[in-house]
DNA sequence: GTCTTCATGTCGGAT
DNA sequence: ATCCGACGTGAAGAC
């Protein structure tokens, strides 16, 4: 069995063996030409025919690239299955998932090329600049969010769900910490509340629970937000440097 | 010029001639080959050496694709400006963005092969089964969502954003409608929430607004959530098919 | 440009 | 399997 396999202008009968083949093989592969497009499961789609890069992977991934954006125009997740055929001259691979039911098919008008490689990759992406680094940071820290803070627990369960870090400040209040690694919304303030609110019934503490959002920065309505509802803000970044200009206040 | 151009397993002094006319020509280009990749921008990674299928779209779109996963382990956005150069035999293309800041660089210890392609595609994806269609649903037959509903706007600005649909009720009560296309989570609740409150502030009416959900289901948090602020749910799917065992219900 | 929200989001982790 | 939240979310529309 070869490692590589390509073809530039193959008929139909040949692209389709040798997709047949690649696909058996566990390759990974790149079929370019004028196609046309149709989806049917979570949502339904068409798209008339164009020239488009199609990417099929050995976990069962399918991608359908035009020439612009960064997201596939139609794709299929991986743990598909593939069937190819070929109809009326023309290269078609129609690809399956269930759970939930979910159809792809690729008609290619031609074929102009067809690429298949044997993938080896174990290596993993190493990434910095996460939630997880900011979380790290605070705990660390503490004073970085206020003299006198001090973590009692991460990912603490609540009714609304789980906590980033849950504490208590410097006269023993309860305080709930919401983590993100870059500006913030309404939502992110939304969810701090949720998650207040639940401890705040959960503990029935003589004093109100306090809430902090930790991020670079908020926008307008979320700071409007977080007034409303009583809340807090600390300006800090995933990584030391990049701090925004945005100062420590509630 | 020709409409395509590629090679197998070219030196890489002829990948980068091939890789440079390739972008040129506003070609989409495909590369695969152990390659590494470093990024620093919005946050930082590095992936070690490894069989990637990296594509360039005329755009200047980036995307580093490994053996398995339906998203690019790297990629830059479209508008990136791509550099290509050969250093101590190996190919590597540097793309790089500003605002923000973005910096992404594959360095190729071999290319299996290149190919690059001439795409040319007008044709907009039509999607059924979107939002904007459960909207519709609802404005066709506001009955739907209940008996003497009476949309008044879409889209309508409070000072927590847009609501989806207003409203008023067969009493004349103010009606937030919140319209999500699948089964929605504790998030969806908060959103409608703010709407909600944002809109009391506002009309400071003498009863007040009503906020109703719209989807095809919940989950339990999320109906726990609607039930404590005194919400409402009505189970509808943005196509007609498809209606899961949910009864409508405030 | 920033802000806001939708998405066939995708993905990973926990239950 | 569902639920939940992070993501270098991406993409579109409004301002």
């Amino acid at each position: 069995m070869s490692e590589s396999l390509t073809a530039a202008g193959p008929t139909p009968a040949r692209a389709a063996s040798l997709l047949e083949e690649a696909v058996a093989s566990d390759f990974l592969v790149t079929v370019f030409g004028p196609c046309r497009v149709e989806y049917d499961g979570r949502a339904a789609s068409t798209l008339e025919t164009g020239d488009r890069l199609l990417v099929l992977k050995p976990d069962g991934t399918v991608l359908v690239h035009t020439d612009e954006g960064q997201k596939p125009v139609n794709w299929q997740p991986p743990g598909c299955t593939h069937e190819v055929e070929t109809a009326d001259g023309q290269l078609r691979v129609r690809s399956h998932r269930e759970s939930p039911e979910e159809r792809l098919v690729v008609t290619f008008e031609r074929v102009d090329h067809i690429a298949g490689f044997d993938p080896t990759d174990k290596r993993e992406l190493e990434l910095d600049g996460t939630e997880e680094d900011l979380r790290d940071r605070v705990l660390d820290d503490p004073t970085l969010l206020e003299e006198g803070f001090e973590p009692r627990a991460t990912e603490r369960e609540t009714a609304a769900g789980a906590v980033d870090i849950y504490g208590e400040d410097d006269d023993g209040n309860a305080v709930v910490v919401e983590l993100k690694r870059r500006r913030v919304g309404p939502d992110a303030v939304s969810q701090l509340n949720r998650y207040v609110d639940a401890l705040g019934r959960e503990l029935h503490a003589e004093s109100a629970v306090r809430g902090i959002l930790v991020a670079p920065s908020v926008t307008d309505r979320a700071r409007q937000l977080l007034d409303r509802r009583g809340l807090e803000f600390v300006s800090l970044s995933p990584t030391p440097d990049a701090a925004p200009p945005e100062s420590h206040e509630s």
